[in-house]
DNA sequence: GCGCCTATCTATCGGTCGATAACCCGGATC
DNA sequence: GATCCGGGTTATCGACCGATAGATAGGCGC
């Protein structure tokens, strides 16, 4: 029986809140929902998330349709707009040693990826079954790996990859840079594990053994069969 | 208005369900909830896994007090029995040569870390936060790694690691190799992306790779001050 | 200063899901 | 053949959660 208020006036539990444009809050709630999913995974509640930004729940579906849609939003707020042109261009640049190129360039592309939200939101989204990484990932053997085997094989006097297609096995021999590079990230993002302070370092160290130790395995692989194209390298009969 | 059927015979839905030992129901369980859990997550439904294994959800119950223990039995299932205490006897063993030895082990390893439940798994409890994961990881740390580098340094005319500390760099390019052999099982069973059918190979050449590459960098990041046991490895000044 | 537009709120629905209570029944035991 | 043990079931609770309906109020145009 507590002293009713006057029935139209006092009754909202929030205080009057900021009244934005349109387009001021659907940005404010897309970077709110990269920060909470990041950090809680998809199954975070939408209830949170508008506590933590400060708003009721069902506004978020004044600017989203349903989760689903929000979601999306994050990806593409995450992935797009990270991939720098540049480091097709400065593998390419032959001004520069081969070796010194692929340095740098890893040494930023480490930098663009390990981030606590690039790295948590690709883990998620990996195990949602969303093939957005599968589409990054390819992209990424398409523009990136390409590039690094051809001047490795070009550095090394090897046949050029329109003579002697790439093999599968060089383009492990990448992958597992990247896979040590992203590994960083896991281990300080996903497990919360201590990692090198000067990760710059590391990474040039990585870099630098795999330029010190994948040409010899390349030219291994190159070596029995030059002309085989589709052939399977079974050194058996 | 249909037939009632009689009280207390036929108003089961199910058939009469085959009467297992407790012992017998809990295995049966547990290994369905593996292969349910590794599938879609541990967001799973009780119900949905019930439905797999035939019986009805609250059965789940008796043998387990909630689902978090029938996660943490997953986890055990899938962890716990999948370490060989032989890796640690094969890296000692120095009647054959270290190389050798380093590379049997690898392949020896990826064969029980690269499948779908243990990557799947692995993935799951690092985003749930559980600190498995760490654990883990230092367990491989403290047996693995520090046998690799021994070997190593051993074999490369180094100081041992009694004599110089292990530097944390070394530490670093070692989990570089374990994390291009655990990316193979992420690009398989949680991106579904192909991978080469002969992984073994791609494992021997990465062990490969990594001995020809990383020795050099060892040998570097031993150089500029062999002395020092704690002081980062920060050439300046 | 009146009315309309719309950003924001309150209230609530309907479905989902973990968990519990209570009953059912086959067969071992005596 | 009455008793009881225990594996299995049905029914349901209570909390949670995405989504919707409709009320409320700040501010602009005229």
């Amino acid at each position: 029986m507590a002293a009713q208020p006057r029935p139209g006036a006092a009754r909202r539990r929030h205080p009057p809140r900021t009244r934005l444009s349109a387009d001021e809050r659907e940005r404010l709630i897309a970077r709110g929902a990269v920060a909470f999913f990041c950090e809680v995974g998809f199954g975070g509640q939408t209830r949170e998330l508008a506590k933590r930004l400060g708003i009721t729940q069902p506004l978020l579906y004044r600017y989203f349709p349903n989760k689903e849609a929000l979601i999306d939003r994050v990806y593409r707020e995450v992935y797009l707009n990270r991939w720098d042109p540049r480091w097709e261009e400065l593998l390419d640049n032959h001004a520069r040693p081969a070796r010194e190129r692929i340095i740098a360039f890893y040494r930023d592309y480490a930098k663009a990826v390990l981030s606590y939200e690039w790295i948590r939101i690709f883990m998620f989204s990996g195990l949602r079954g969303m093939n957005l990484n599968s589409r990054y990932l390819t992209l990424v053997r398409d523009r990136i790996y390409t590039r690094v085997l051809r001047e490795l094989r070009r550095e090394h006097g090897m046949p050029s990859p329109a003579e002697v297609p790439l093999r599968e096995i060089e383009f492990e021999l990448v992958w597992a840079l990247h896979a040590s590079i992203f590994y960083i990230g896991i281990r300080k993002w996903i497990y919360g594990l201590e990692i090198p302070e000067n990760v710059d370092e590391v990474v040039e160290s990585l870099a630098t053994s795999f330029l010190d130790g994948v040409p010899a395995v390349m030219q291994r692989a190159l070596a029995p069969s030059a002309t085989a194209k589709k052939r399977r390298a079974r050194p058996r009969g």
